[in-house]
DNA sequence: ACGAGCGCCTGTCGGC
DNA sequence: TGCCGACAGGCGCTCG
């Protein structure tokens, strides 16, 4: 489940809790558990599982689409990829086929993180500024100006879409969200970034905001059988719609490859560049 | 600097 | 029914 307000809605859900699923918040670890070694990325399953018992969850974070559960010495830093997930659940239920690793509370909770394909990472680390010191601005940190974001788009001559799924351009944003903030400024998935006006920035960080603020608030998107996320499906415009009419003006929505993703986008509301 | 291709994995779906 | 390819909310690596 993987986009920024996929990962913000299992970050909320670890920090308040939800019906039948406690907070994490104040837990103490008992001990970890690596079911599968190459879920982390450092330190070694032997230095994680000793460094981690008696730590104390101190708060819940986020950082682009990285969760940050801050302890009292470490900070835990899981990054979902494609197929992730986190639980947490009684220590005494039978586990999930792709649970990878465990984290087990002093109060007989625990917490799992699930990955079907293996390509979630997990990582214990003292200095997490520095592991995500790479990433681009929070798209909806306030102090993140539409000029800043301007700055950005006119050093690159890039494919716009691009540049957006770029963690070091800007940090959050994937497939989904991407098309439809895109679609949402009129602009062409190919349009390079140094071309856009400072208008069309705006236009384009303010319907970022705009998907990002909405996914968060109905809890995600669910696609496939793999996420269980939210309802933010039911509102999409154009990801996924190929062949369908575009709600904003019939136009039939059309799909093409950009590097080995998917681009969904309407040729009428987002004209090709140069024409 | 840019973008395409590929690898990493497991699973579903549609076509034949 | 089974097989086979296409495809999937990500990202790091090469190469031209």
């Amino acid at each position: 489940m993987p986009e920024l307000p996929e990962v913000e809605t299992i970050r909320q859900q670890l920090e308040h809790g939800r019906p039948g699923r406690p907070s994490i918040l104040d837990k103490q670890i008992h001990s970890g558990e690596v079911l599968w070694s190459g879920v982390l990325t450092a330190p070694s399953p032997r230095e994680f599982t000793s460094r981690i018992p008696g730590q104390r969850v101190h708060s819940v974070g986020r950082r682009g689409k990285h969760l940050l559960i801050h302890l009292s010495e470490d900070t835990l830093i899981m990054h979902l990829r494609m197929s992730g997930d986190v639980f947490v659940e009684q220590g005494d239920q039978p586990l999930r086929k792709h649970d990878r690793l465990l984290i087990h509370f002093t109060d007989g909770a625990r917490l799992a993180f699930n990955n079907v394909r293996k390509f979630g990472r997990v990582q214990l680390t003292s200095q997490p500024g520095a592991v995500l010191a790479h990433l681009g601005p929070e798209p909806l940190d306030e102090d993140f100006s539409p000029r800043d974001f301007f700055d950005i788009l006119q050093k690159h001559n890039r494919q716009i879409k691009y540049l957006l799924l770029d963690q070091k351009s800007i940090a959050g944003l994937g497939n989904i969200y991407t098309d439809e903030a895109l679609h949402l400024a009129g602009i062409h998935p190919r349009t390079k970034s140094d071309s856009l006006s400072f208008k069309q920035t705006e236009a384009l960080l303010s319907s970022i905001r705009k998907v990002l603020r909405a996914g968060i608030k109905n809890q995600g998107t669910s696609i496939d059988w793999m996420y269980r996320g939210g309802d933010y499906q039911q509102y999409l415009l154009v990801y996924g719609q190929e062949g369908q009419n575009c709600p904003q003006c019939g136009t039939i929505v059309k799909r093409i490859k950009l590097g080995q993703r998917s681009t969904y986008f309407c040729p009428s509301c987002q004209p090709q560049p140069g024409r």
